[in-house]
DNA sequence: ATGGTCGCGCAGCGA
């Protein structure tokens, strides 16, 4: 009596996003992960399998239910939940697409927004048009979803470093894809929604990423950018306790190119 | 400026 403990809020929300370069190569590197981290969410990018395909029965048996947007060979998105899924969206509205790079669905209070942003290639090409209008469509759609839902995650590969911090050599990325003023000011137009990068709510380390080119020995350079990000809106995010970057699964052989992010909510 | 490595799928594209 009369002394304070800390409060340590019980059960906790954890929620990760991982582009996975490939879910049939990596499914037992995600199988391990989620045993070994216990998510209650997870959202996947780059599956690059067709539904059929998907491998709901051995996530099943690991605790996890699927909701999934395939594609074959290229992009596709799931989400794995420890609890059902409601709601679901594949798609962002006024933009006919057949990429699958969107899946969005509501878990409990929390609305979860998974994207895949497109790479755009290179600053003025025809895929950097598309990324930009794709980013457009997208601030539309996570404008409605925060209207809708006070406690909104936006979370994916955004393909977008948001400032200098999150590039291990920005002079050399200066104006260059996923770093041009354009894409930032397209993810400051999410932010300006009142979306926080749950990241920067904490102290973190310098130099932390979450992608390494597989070429160049990036990885053992830390040659990096963060683009894998976890956006929360103000009601969430008044709730993050902590929010990483887990390189762990970076070092495992045969690795995706990305590290996932990790973020915890208490009640 | 170029190329370096992966994944898919079997040549070359996308990242």
């Amino acid at each position: 009596m009369g002394y304070s403990v800390p409060i340590i809020p019980n059960n906790p929300m954890r929620i990760a996003s991982w582009n996975v370069n490939s879910l049939r190569v990596r499914l037992p590197q995600v199988l391990d992960w989620l045993a070994q981290n216990q998510p209650d969410l997870l959202a996947v990018q780059e599956i690059k399998l067709s539904d059929p395909e998907f491998p709901s029965a051995e996530l099943n048996a690991a605790g996890y239910q699927c909701l999934f947007s395939g594609q074959k060979t290229y992009n596709g998105v799931a989400i794995l939940a420890k609890i059902a899924g409601s709601d679901v969206v594949t798609d962002l509205p006024g933009l006919e697409d057949p990429q699958r790079r969107v899946l969005a669905a509501t878990f409990g209070e929390l609305r979860l927004v998974n994207f895949y942003v497109p790479n755009g290639s290179e600053v003025g090409s025809d895929k950097y048009a598309y990324k930009l209008d794709w980013l457009d469509k997208a601030a539309a759609f996570v404008a409605a979803e925060a209207a809708r839902y006070p406690r909104l995650a936006v979370v994916g590969d955004f393909n977008i470093a948001p400032d200098d911090r999150d590039v291990h050599d920005p002079a050399a990325w200066r104006e260059k894809i996923l770093c041009s003023t354009p894409e930032r000011q397209a993810f400051q137009r999410l932010l300006d929604i009142g979306l926080a990068d749950s990241f920067r709510l904490f102290d973190q380390e310098e130099a932390s990423f979450s992608w390494w080119d597989y070429r160049a020995a990036g990885f053992r350079r830390n040659a990096g950018l963060r683009i894998d990000l976890i956006l929360a809106s103000p009601d969430l995010a008044q709730r993050c306790i902590a929010s990483t970057i887990d390189k762990t699964p970076r070092k495992w052989e045969r690795p995706s190119d990305h590290a996932p992010a990790v973020a915890d909510f208490h009640d």
